[in-house]
DNA sequence: ACTGACTGACTGACCAACAAGTGAACGCCA
DNA sequence: TGGCGTTCACTTGTTGGTCAGTCAGTCAGT
């Protein structure tokens, strides 16, 4: 039977292995020099390979981080949607989503990464692209929670919609200023967004779960 | 008498002018091509000028660029406190404040501006700090428009400091979104900001100014 | 008022550093 | 043994910054 995916030979695996470790290797470049000053050499010393050989991979830089950042991308939005997917109810649900997204430390890798992303899409159609579905992706995921919790009479959510939107814009704005202001503390940032998820959800701060 | 300030000649007026000419300039080069890709050669073409007189005004592009967020922000920062120092209720105020701040397009210039001056501050010690004063004395403004209105009465707002906070972020999130999602509507992004602002201090969102 | 020495804004050619991408050659694995 | 993953030397293009020279504007002394 020949099968439409290439059989898994020793190479082939090589082969994605390398891809991966080149992209792993990008997305830390692009950490520690920023998006807009990474550069494919450092990707290549990163991985202990020869500049030519990114190039061999991805057929140019752009492609390169592009896809960088769509690996990124496919992470964060797996993580909400196995809290989401996950048990317990849907007050414990959002909980977790704040405690998962509300940024822990100024140099939280993952925001620090999203800003990059955000300036670079401005002038990137690709870039924005990515962005734009992860965004609204997550805004579904969070939606549904909201909605099963108002159909199971848990809370009262009357525009999930508009919440999970606002809930995000919230949790983005957040991100920014604890990437930035490194006096921020993690526990006033996740108590902020805290109190608005209460909010929208018409319950008191108080009921929402212990640690 | 002598003065500290040197004379108004002919030669320093022309100074400061070339000096305002090209920080006008390099607001528009990194607006087109974006704070990372602009080059000094662009704001001495924008300027109509020899590359080297840009460094001779400033000593690194970097100064050049930082420069020029710097005035920036002052023009974000004087933009809140005529609001609030201006005529009308704070709820009024609080309603302009949101109109004036809530990103109007999805090419919203200062928006535009300011998601890629967080990214370049992620690195960037002095934009940093330029970032987190404005921030932070945005959030005083806001915060002291929200005292006033809670201590004549006019709403209530428990905690001025963490609403201003909240809104602060908020705003940041939909300018996000705003300027990398096309089909986003400012009437609904306004109306999240709108109804956010009316929970944080207790009223009804209809009872927001009309117009 | 005039002038001549002087200052400093400005030019434009230039450079050194750097970075993306190319392609021929090479050697290892199936 | 053939082809694929990989290297390395190289080309090409770019860009921040420099510097010697120029000329308009300024000002002190007459």
């Amino acid at each position: 039977m020949t099968s439409a995916t290439p059989r898994r030979t020793k190479r082939t695996e090589q082969l994605v292995a390398r891809r991966a470790a080149l992209l792993e290797a990008a997305e830390r470049v692009a950490l520690e020099r920023g998006l807009a000053a990474a550069r494919v050499a450092d990707v290549a010393a990163a991985t202990d390979v020869s500049p030519g050989l990114v190039h061999y991979h991805f057929s140019s830089k752009d492609d390169l981080f592009v896809e960088m950042l769509r690996a990124a991308a496919d992470r964060e939005l797996t993580s909400v949607q196995r809290i989401a997917d996950g048990p317990g109810s849907a007050l414990s649900k959002l909980d977790r989503v704040l405690r998962e997204f509300v940024p822990t430390r100024s140099d939280d890798q993952s925001w620090v990464l999203w800003i990059d992303a955000w300036a670079a899409a401005l002038r990137d159609e690709a870039l924005r692209k990515i962005i734009t579905e992860l965004d609204n992706a997550w805004i579904d995921v969070v939606e549904q929670v909201l909605r099963d919790g108002a159909a199971s009479g848990e809370f009262r959510c009357p525009d999930p919609s508009g919440s999970a939107l606002r809930l995000s814009a919230l949790i983005d704005g957040l991100g920014i200023r604890m990437s930035l202001q490194d006096r921020q503390s993690r526990r006033a940032a996740l108590q902020h967004a805290r109190l608005t998820a209460a909010r929208e959800i018409g319950v008191d701060v108080e009921d929402f779960p212990r640690r």
